[in-house]
DNA sequence: TTCCTGGTTGAATCCGTGG
DNA sequence: TCCACGGATTCAACCAGGA
């Protein structure tokens, strides 16, 4: 097989054609995140299609029964396979499903190397019941998250989705609800334009959680382009390739008209070793700790007194504050930051609380 | 290969050994219902820490451990040709799982003719977090429920499940908590006696879901004997396996001491139209007010019993705590939730106490 | 008896950087 | 690529003990 050799990645375009021809003219390890929302077409009203459209024959037969799962295999295997040439060491893929292909998908990922990080489950606020009382209402779809390998260092904004979720760690159920309304694309007959368009919140996580500014989104099934749109939104770079001319020219017409939200609103909240690194010396040495200051741990069990090289002392044994604290409790490792503590004004207050306040002041200074 | 010609069906029993092998001795087309909770081969690396440095007890079992997906998946192509020749042509399949599993088991249940009916999510209300905020709280665990073909007219027990679930369908996530506290098995040292004991609320819900009294229910990793249990509790007949001596001993021990319900109140609801609302049902499952309890006016010249449904039975009238009280009083309404008490330690309370206690409750209705 | 506090724990694929 | 080390990281329940 043969690669465009050199060919300019196509940023901020939505293309028509297959997914897997088109992804075949891209560069390799180009893009930061992948989200995907592959057809379903398995079991459906009684007549079976292959995942190129084409009507399969012969529904009853166990041999077509097989037949139909190797054909969406094999597909779900090329595009993967494009796929993750594509993305960067570190990128991640995001792929949604339901019962019907989630676990063929995931099957293939894991086959194909992807490491799975997460399947978050997304609860839909609104499902449509069971009519016929025969089942449990298939209230959710499941979508997994995965890196491109095992030793993939990923990005998760971790603070970013734990602020949003009233700081609390963000689980992996989430509850949101379908797309309706004026978010849902309608054609001149008013008729929903495309049957499976994803709500823009989902998007508007998925992309929060694992991207940060400027990163490149690639979604090979675009549709009416609820990723596009909220990737312009958000102030990602964005690739979107959908075969379908009336999907397509929709999310084209979609990304168009979408807006990007002020920068400063779309930076991550940031997380706290992203922060300027402040050594314990330094705020011994602008005397917020003074030496000679008796720290002591939260049950006021352990002692240690602070030297001015901002190293600490407790007894004869001297050390770092994180290398004392493990120490002096046999740990492994200790984070000093949050185990010391001092008084201040009758209470306990930690070196964590001293190193906040002292930077705040760089930053005033700075400022 | 040869099987046990006539081989009697060991009913009641659990039995040591492996399942795949002893599931060869056991005759075609004989069970109704299968739940499988089978090892997840989790891939743990390291010891993990929480952020106080303590160690998390993590699932490092040799059973647990698998040298490959190729290794993994043969094992459970095998079981589950077994346990699909087990099952009655109208039998379904509850199999559990995480994503480290699950899509294997959901692809080659797909593979061997398995027909999905839902995927159902437990949602833990009280996972353990993500300790080094890396990803998404892992909440949740996911059920496949499957009939053994597409042909199969299988056992829902519809109007059970929307009796439990506040007279509204039952969705395909089901919100429920860990098994910890004194349902949890401890050995001598009172450490738990197995790492995966699952809680009897879900097999509640499952078996209350798809078995009807006197159903031959399978077990193929039995564990510590939540299903077998809940079998015998509900009055459905038990056949379990468990290879682990420990775990064989403690299941065979608890399924003894387990008491079945009285015969009335295990009867699933009859299909009705309007059945009243019972938000009462989720405090039945959680065991707050176990089925088979005794409920009475504070005069105690009523009473009635409770279902595992949360209907409750009166002589041969049965309806929601709402409707009986009125029914039995001549009244035109009834607040069931402080008509009815119940004796605990030996004082009267009203099931309005219960309400109010279970925080769990309120979290649900509002998630 | 009740309320409060502190300790423990649960199917977990759980770090990033610089030398 | 490996190693050393600084330091970032937790939520809901249950239980025991003391006020």
């Amino acid at each position: 097989m043969t690669y465009a050799v050199g060919m300019e990645l196509p940023l901020d375009q939505i293309l028509l054609g297959d997914c897997i021809e088109l992804m075949r003219l891209l560069p390799s390890g180009s893009v930061d995140c992948v989200f995907a929302d592959p057809p379903y077409n398995l079991q459906l009203r009684g007549e079976l299609r292959r995942p190129d459209d084409s009507l399969v024959d012969g529904v009853d037969d166990d041999w077509d029964k097989f037949g139909d799962f190797a054909a969406y295999d094999t597909f779900t295997r090329n595009w993967l396979v494009e796929v993750r040439r594509l993305m960067r060491k570190d990128a991640t893929i995001w792929v949604i499903g339901s019962y019907h292909n989630i676990f063929r998908i995931g099957s293939i990922l894991q086959d194909l190397g992807f490491w799975i990080l997460n399947d978050v489950i997304w609860r839909k606020s609104n499902p449509m019941p069971n009519f016929r009382g025969r089942r449990f209402t298939n209230a959710h779809e499941t979508m997994i998250w995965a890196a491109r390998g095992k030793e993939s260092r990923y990005r998760f904004n971790y603070a970013a989705m734990k602020a949003l979720n009233d700081d609390v760690q963000m689980r992996s159920d989430w509850l949101l609800p379908l797309c309706t309304g004026s978010e849902r694309l309608r054609n001149q007959h008013g008729l929903k334009l495309h049957p499976t368009q994803k709500p823009e919140s989902l998007l508007h996580r998925v992309l929060l959680a694992s991207t940060g500014v400027d990163d490149i989104v690639l979604d090979p099934f675009t549709g009416t382009g609820t990723t596009a749109a909220l990737a312009k939104r958000l102030r990602r770079r964005f690739i979107g390739i959908e075969r379908h001319p009336d999907y397509a020219e929709a999310a084209i017409g979609r990304y168009r008209r979408e807006r990007p939200l002020p920068i400063d609103s779309v930076m991550a909240t940031p997380a706290k070793r992203d922060l300027p690194r402040v050594p314990f010396g330094s705020l011994v040495e602008r005397g917020l700790v003074p030496a000679g200051t008796r720290l002591m741990d939260k049950q006021r069990r352990i002692t240690a007194t602070v030297s001015p090289d901002g190293t600490i002392l407790s007894g004869t044994i001297r050390g770092s504050i994180h290398q004392l604290g493990a120490t002096l409790t046999n740990a492994p490792s200790c984070n000093g930051w949050t185990f010391w503590h001092f008084e201040r004004d009758g209470i306990l207050i930690t070196l964590d609380v001293v190193r906040t306040e002292s930077t705040q002041v760089v930053r005033e200074e700075a400022g």
